[in-house]
DNA sequence: ACAAAAGCAAGAGCGCCGCTCTCGTTATGG
DNA sequence: CCATAACGAGAGCGGCGCTCTTGCTTTTGT
């Protein structure tokens, strides 16, 4: 207490960051799989066993990486969803989704950690889920805003059926209890839609046919908020 | 030639596959990054140099495995093509839709395989390529015949932009001359959109919310298809 | 102020991995 | 019949995740 407070516990955050900063380039040259605490360490100029003080496993590291990414989509879509003008939900839906876009095409392999094959007996732990809902929520608060705002129109979409309609009664329920449940069904479906937009350009699986990928989502992602109840800019 | 034509031939077909199904098994139980050579031969009863006779590498291995998967989709895509009535567009699209579903939630890795995080650096032989078209041709298909039926609307879809129109221009001129490009457009946006609801489904990522999730799904591509220009059962 | 406790880096080592090379053995084809 | 090619087995190389032990430094409690 005499020094710095805590010289300790800033040099251990320091080192942490350093050690996920080189994990994610080495994300980003190798892959996931090929992540390598023996490389990292190298990097670092430190012995490979010292890094589990920083990280009591591999998982743990690649879990780290995980979440980060999350809170960054998150981040990014929150921060759109606040820039977006709330008298023009349409505008506000593309926006949150172009924010989306724009941050996994910038950072593609972290968009490969969170939305990537899973690996098969992990469990995401609940911190993954807590920043994990980010995106969905803001795609959900558009439509929550429009609707408060007489905005959201009868979505395009018939009633679900009933096995669905039960599902989505219980989330209406929780997150958003004056939302009609067929917008947020829309709302639901529209979120894995646009991850698989933007899995497919991020991932190149248009097989280079599109040479203009992010006008071809523009469009595509504005059909998706028409069926959602958010209809095109009034004037 | 004095003997049986080929046991020699034939007994690497059968090693070969041997080899390819505990993989699949091993794929299935641990994940692809986890696909261990050594393990495959040793479940085999072989050593494992004796493995590379028969792929030169791990990774021509899986290769080999995603290979087999796109046209293990692709083939039941076809085979729903082949059995939804052509004067109903609608219920055929809905049908190879179902098809891409029902495979993936059966063989959930194999789909991982073919729609998970790439490998940096790693480039898809022209086979996978090949084997990776069949799905968005099937649905392709329903389009173009629906068209020739006159039983496609004109899509909900606006004219795309300008640089997308180029694309889709391209596009049409190579697969399928007589379609609008509006509905290419469309096919093209619904082919990754249905990609990113089955793998919704397939990998979890609704967080357990839906119960019926083939409900949901039918649901969801019933209004793909509508986006397209196949418009519900006349009845 | 000082001893106990806790945090830390380093090294050695275990078992597993992908992959290579060599060496007998066996089937193939001219 | 015999040269050749395919094959299975074994040893071995470097790299991996992870553990354990050994000293050293910072923090903490009295």
């Amino acid at each position: 207490m005499s020094t710095i407070q805590g010289a300790r516990e800033r040099a251990r955050r320091e080192v942490t960051a350093a050690i996920k900063d080189e994990a994610r380039r080495r994300v980003a040259a190798e892959g996931a799989p090929k992540l390598s605490l023996r490389a990292v360490a190298r990097e670092l100029g430190m012995v490979s066993s010292a890094l589990y003080r920083y990280f009591p496993s591999r998982d743990d590291l690649l879990t780290a990486l995980i979440v980060d990414a999350y809170d960054a989509v998150g981040e990014a879509a929150e921060a759109a969803l606040a820039a977006g003008p709330r008298q023009d939900p349409h505008a506000r839906w593309v926006g949150v989704c172009r924010a989306v876009r724009d941050w996994a095409v910038a950072s593609p392999h972290e968009f490969g950690l969170i939305h990537g094959t899973p690996i098969p007996g992990y469990a995401a732990p609940s911190e993954t889920e807590r920043a994990g809902i980010r995106v969905p929520f803001a795609l959900l608060t558009v439509l929550r805003e429009a609707h408060a705002d007489g905005l959201l129109e009868r979505p395009a979409w018939g009633e679900p059926p009933e096995p669905v309609r039960a599902d989505v009664a219980a989330l209406v329920a929780e997150y958003a209890p004056e939302l009609p449940p067929a917008a947020f069904a829309a709302a639901l479906a529209a979120w894995a839609q646009l991850v698989g937009l933007v899995g497919f350009e991020v991932f190149d699986q248009y097989g280079g046919a599109l040479t203009a990928p992010a006008e071809f989502f523009e469009h595509a992602v504005g059909r998706l908020a028409a069926e959602a109840g958010l209809g095109p800019a009034a004037s």
